[in-house]
DNA sequence: TATTGTTATACTCTATAACTATA
DNA sequence: TATAGTTATAGAGTATAACAATA
C-alpha cells in the first residue's frame, strides 16, 4: 500500500514548484486537525481581544475569579492547568491595570484571595461581549446548536486522554 | 442572567477550600474544549513518540517530505506553516540524525530539494505505526468511523477561520 | 527586484528548583 | 512535614530583521 519511488543517491532532485504540497497523510489525523483548528480559531480570539490588550489565558483567568470571588491563586491557577509560579506574573499584571486585586485570607496567612475590582468586573462585561461575537462566527462555521453541542462532547472526551 | 453578590474592599474572603472551582463559562466555549483536546491529544502523542525523540512537529514534516520527496525547504517549511528561518534547525537536526539529506537543485542553485535517507524511511514506517496506535486510542474515545469523520469536517471547517 | 537558505535575536509559554512564611 | 506565594532560570515555539547567493 506504499511503494512510492525511492528518490535517493544523487537523482535529479525534482524541485520545489511551489503549493503542490501533498499533505493528505497528516490532515486525516485528528491531531493535525485539532492543532490547525485551534490555531486558527486562536488567531480570531487573539485579533478580536487585541483592542483590549487581553490574550486568551488573561480571559479564562478573569472569567475564573469572576465566578469563584474569593478563591486562592494556587486554586484557580490549577483549576486552568497553569504552574503556581508561571500565574504569580498574570495576577502581578492584571494588579497593576486595577482590575484584579489579592486580598488577605482570614483563616491562612499564606494565601492571597483574588478578586475583581468594579474596574475589573466592568471591563470584564465587555470581554464578554467580544467573545460572543467570536463565538458567533464560530457557530456561523460549524452549524446549528446541536452540532455546536456534539463537538463539545467530542472535545471533551478527547480531553479525557489526559493523564 | 448575571447578579452575583460583589466581594471587594475587606469583605471577608472566601478562601480557597481547594477544587470546587467553577469553570463551566469557560468549558462551554468552543475554543477552550478545543484548546484543552489539543493538548491531551498532543500528551499522547508526545508520551508515544518519547523513545523515538521525535515530536509532533518533526514528525509531520518527515511525513511532508516522504510524500512530497525532492521538494525545496521552502516549499514543505510553508505548507506545514513554518518559518524557513525556523525550519533551519529542524532540517539540521534531521541530517545530524541521518534520517534526511538535502541535496542540490538542478535547475535552482539557491535551493535545497529534502529527501529522507533509507534510514530514515525505515524510522518513518515505525513512526507510522506508533500514529496508527495513538489514532487508535482516539478513535475509541470518538466513535466509529462516522463520527471520526464528522469531528474531521468539523475542525476542518475551523480552520477555514483563518486569514 | 525577488527568492532561498541562513543567522541572530526577541518574545511568549511552559517547566523545574529553590526560597520564605506560614500551616 | 506540607502548602502558598514567589523568584530565578531554562527550554520549547514562534516572530522579525538582515545578510549572501542566486534568480
Amino acid at each position: 500500500m506504499k511503494g512510492e519511488a525511492i528518490l535517493e543517491e544523487e537523482a535529479a532532485p525534482r524541485a520545489a514548484d511551489g503549493q503542490e504540497i501533498d499533505l493528505s497523510k497528516l490532515t486525516d489525523l485528528v491531531g493535525y486537525q485539532l492543532r490547525r483548528a485551534q490555531i486558527a480559531v486562536f488567531d480570531d480570539f487573539i485579533r478580536s481581544f487585541a483592542p483590549y490588550d487581553i490574550r486568551p489565558t488573561q480571559y479564562g483567568v478573569l472569567t475564573a475569579i469572576e465566578s469563584n470571588p474569593g478563591s486562592s491563586q494556587a486554586a484557580i491557577a490549577q483549576s486552568l492547568g497553569i504552574k503556581r509560579s508561571n500565574f504569580v506574573k498574570l495576577i502581578d499584571e492584571f494588579e497593576r491595570r486595577k482590575l484584579v486585586v489579592r486580598k488577605p485570607v482570614a483563616g491562612d496567612r499564606r494565601a492571597n484571595a483574588l478578586f475583581l475590582t468594579k474596574a475589573g468586573q466592568a471591563e470584564l462585561a465587555e470581554l464578554h461581549q467580544v467573545r460572543a461575537a467570536h463565538e458567533a462566527r464560530i457557530a456561523a462555521l460549524i452549524g446549528d446548536e446541536r452540532d455546536r453541542g456534539a463537538l463539545l462532547k467530542q472535545l471533551q472526551r478527547l480531553t479525557t486522554m489526559r493523564g
